[in-house]
DNA sequence: ATTTTAATTGAATAAAAGTTCAATGAATAT
DNA sequence: ATATTCATTGAACTTTTATTCAATTAAAAT
């Protein structure tokens, strides 16, 4: 069964080069031939292993699903004690593998780029952490280890913080990463 | 001379709607009939008014170095002081100037764009604010003022923190916007 | 009023990118 | 050893998107 092994390499080499051309160029500035041509194959080649650019897309995002999904230790003392091991592993994980970094660019983009197919937008949707951390951040104020304010701008401020970090990190791995605690600061009462 | 002013509105027109669809859907994937739909012309006459796409996009790079110039009180007491000042100022300016926030995405989105060409690169360039922070990041570490750790990490964290927020909110202008106070707190001594 | 100039349109054309396919060669099975 | 299957190529074809242009309409100048 060397065939097998084989087809999946290759399916992997070629998922592996789409997902960081479409970080840094985006996915409508992508060729196909751009694509071919990283991985060292013909174009034909590559419609032998995915049926269509958009198909490839699609299988990108489904994996993305599960790479986002990092094995998070999730016992927590707190509220604040949540955002700290989150952010802390969330920054451990983008370092050893790079390609989480990758995935969650790619992810918010599959999320908020108009014209890409719904079924591919929804499966990146449901990446969406947004929505549960108001909650959270809600009953941390209740105990008053989260600082006051909207819960909802605050939850926003440390996602769009995750974010960009991520972002940033995904375009340029040489720029040092920051401590957990200063992105968990944001929403800490002190 | 009603038709000079009339030329300079329909630019106007074409680059407004031209800024919002590359931001949202990025270069890229706009097509030039979108641009001309939503502008509501068609596609020959903005071809009148710009000789390609790509010259366009270098009008629209050329005012967004002048459109995230905001007008910036700048004399600050501290670094500190220069950071909350900058914040506060830059998210005021979003929530006022809906654009500041799409130029601050478009730009960025223009420097780490592969293929994009490189007189626009350059221009996009110009906006480049990072490493000038870092010297005021280490100038106010030496007063005990913001926290240790690496000036690069520090000032790296707090720009990406900006950017995601105004990704966010030229995306979605509904979610509420963090206070100044909370992103400095990335790099404030407590 | 008439002429001139320029805005505007949409269909025609050109260029670019995605997709197919017939032919070739290498690996596997018989 | 031979047959069979499948990986691989690149040129041909199709589709999409950018760009041009001749014709029309509206405004400005005379």
């Amino acid at each position: 069964m060397k065939r097998e092994e084989q087809k999946e390499q290759r399916k992997k080499q070629i998922m592996s080069v789409a997902l960081d051309l479409f970080v840094k160029k985006g996915y409508a500035a992508t060729k196909v031939s751009d694509i071919a041509k990283t991985a060292n194959m013909s174009v034909g080649l590559l419609f032998h292993y995915f049926e269509s650019k958009e198909k490839l897309l699609e299988e990108l995002t489904y994996i993305g699903l599960q790479g986002t999904q990092m094995p998070l230790q999730m016992e927590y003392l707190n509220e604040l004690d949540f955002y700290e091991k989150f952010t802390s592993q969330l920054i451990a994980y983008m370092q050893e593998q790079p390609i989480t970094a990758k995935m969650f660019v790619f992810m918010a983009q599959m999320q908020r780029t108009e014209g890409i197919p719904e079924n591919i937008k929804e499966t990146a949707l449901s990446v969406n952490t947004l929505e549960k951390s108001v909650d959270i951040i809600k009953s941390g104020q209740k105990k008053g280890i989260i600082r006051k304010g909207n819960p909802m701008a605050l939850s926003n401020a440390y996602w769009c913080s995750i974010q960009g970090i991520a972002e940033q990190y995904a375009m340029h791995p040489d720029i040092p990463l920051p401590e957990a605690e200063w992105i968990v600061d944001i929403i800490r009462l002190k």
